[in-house]
DNA sequence: AATGAATGAGGGTTCATTCAT
DNA sequence: TATGAATGAACCCTCATTCAT
């Protein structure tokens, strides 16, 4: 229990049969594209243990066995598919935040944006954070790298005096969860709220806590 | 962080066999007990799909059909679980949060108290969390009863001119987040840090970010 | 290629579920023996390979998931087969051999009663045979057992005067060789022949080939 | 335990699509010469159920499809690698039991050659002896023959004067069932004993039990 | 001839749930 | 109530074989 389902993250050690599955064709990669196409679909609507791999083959349009042409199982076509949308998420939202004048206003920009991906993409949300319980390190993954730009630019805007100087990982980790919880229940459950509203608001408690002391 | 849902009647209670499973002996209810220890310890150690009714009975010391004397299925015995452990979480938290002499110090304390809880118990925070898979009206039942405290604590401090007056469901949502990630970070990944300290820095922020305004 | 198939002889080794699959009511002895008895013709018939579970439960009239009720894979059913089968010939042949006045004689009745049992259970000998490639460690613990008690025999022959002194594990693997090939030929083959006669023909070369030297 | 069968046309040889496989160009042999190695090796360590097309295309360097360019299915193959390694073993021990004086030189020279040819390939030894539970015809015919030879030498030896005049095909199987068993014990199992010595042991039983009676 | 992707029947296995005692 | 055997739908995965290039 110290990390839990630590043993899930044993997708990414050696494979008894290490073949290689890129596909060496344009026929390969269409088929291959198909595949991760349909299976965003499948577990976005069902989840991942109700999602079936007949199902995401007959979404598809390819025969059950082509799957196994590309992946070793349902639980590596999810950890691809994990690995894909937590970087489809952050290059949605990464330019916009870079082009944001303090940092601050990125956190503002990243939030709003954030809010406005996860009602755009649902199952990309769900996938996500299902992972928890089908590939822990790629969950792990995702948020550690997600808080350590937060964290970056933390350390920016202390550096040039925007903020507080003594930002920490704390405050790092407090700001993202802060975020994921916003997408929940203003992207997920509430979606006719304004958004730029609520991104406005929680920034502006941000801007506070963040403030350079006197 | 605290004072989790009362058991307010929710909307997927209806059971399609309404036998009463509640044990009439003093063994009955031995067993029931017997049971519920031995899937706290199962569903947290290898969670909802990997656990296996047998899997609890072999633990709990019964027969696998008595399983059934109590529950009609894996689910409800996971529902009646999270709704228990979101007790208990409540149980620890609010006497601790009740005492503190402002609000600021009591979504302080609150925090302290969860990040020893989750140390403590992992696998309770891990069966809630798994929840969003299995059971979504408990687990959106929990959070959205833990962020009703924390905004009526929001509101009383506004009230009585502890914090600013413009306080909203947005904040609420908030800080539920900031705790909640707080507590993944540094209650299930990292049990080494000071727990205080990471509640006295993350409390700091929120305080400013809280202040009345001039 | 050492030792072919050591793998194979991972059946032994501590298993991950190691309930105790015995079965404790009376129901549950005769499903077992129903199993075993339906095992034995389908692998008879058609082999390890081509038998399937689904065959097996249908003749013996269980349902599917019966077998896992009392074996973990096929595999495990032909083990048991394999030695409850070990020991049926061993069964049978015994009590014959043992009384025999000489030793000589002792071979020629248990080479008779051998090629009268392969004839009678024609599966026993395939599957015996079979575990050469399913089930290594039980095929070569069923004939060094065999051989064993040929040699014991030789050794008793020896120390009685009856046959020649220096007599080895070499001839005991001879004899046994001997026995088995003529059991293929002359029991599974050519089922016409007489077998006593074929027993007294094979003994007489054994009988010289033993006699005490001048 | 020697020259097995020459290619005397049998039974089961009709061939649904009987297109000629025969590699009409230099690069076709080599590609059908690889082929046939990856099969020895592949089937003698991983046994014919284990092997896989896949695995000895890649074992072979030739992509999957060519498999199907010289052989119609994985029992082609295997037929023809039995019928190939009887020819192997039989080319190995002919010469040298025809150099031998007499017949019951023969049969040790038969026996001893015989033994050290399975230590240095066993996986020729397994595969023909897979044979029984995937190609019964080539493993019958495999036996028939080697016994057919021990029986043409026991009827010169005894034509000759140098054995007993009454010898039978009973005989050769005899002899041929202890060749092949020791064999497995003394050329498979244990590789340390000294074979001169085993076979001069095992031929001296032969010899007395064929001596001519007085 | 060679390539490698596509196909899909087939079978082993799991396990929640039911049932007879 | 407790027990443990029985049930069978569900689903993952393999891999021999075919096909298009």
């Amino acid at each position: 229990m110290d990390q839990p389902q630590t043993d899930t993250g044993r997708a990414e050690e050696a494979q008894g049969d290490a073949r290689d599955k890129t596909p060496r064709t344009e026929r390969g990669r269409r088929t291959l594209r198909k595949l991760l196409d349909a299976a965003a679909v499948e577990f976005g609507e069902r989840g991942f243990h109700e999602a079936s791999i007949s199902a995401i083959t007959r979404r598809a349009g390819t025969a059950l066995g082509s799957f196994y042409t590309y992946f070793d199982s349902k639980e590596e076509i999810f950890q691809a598919l994990v690995r894909y949308m937590s970087e489809q998420l952050r290059d949605h939202v990464t330019p916009l935040v870079q082009a944001a004048p303090d940092e601050i206003s990125a956190e503002r920009i990243g939030l709003e944006s954030y809010l406005g991906f996860v009602r755009e993409h649902k199952e990309i949300y769900r996938i996500i954070d299902e992972a928890e319980f089908v590939d822990y390190a790629s969950y792990r993954s995702h948020y550690e790298t997600t808080v350590a730009r937060v964290r970056q630019r933390l350390e920016n805007g202390a550096a040039r005096g925007e903020i507080r100087g003594d930002v920490s990982e704390i405050h790092a980790w407090a700001i993202g969860g802060m975020n994921v919880f916003l997408g929940m229940r203003y992207g997920l459950w509430d979606t006719e709220s304004d958004i730029s509203e609520i991104a406005a608001i929680a920034n502006d408690l941000l801007a506070n806590g963040l403030k350079k002391r006197d």
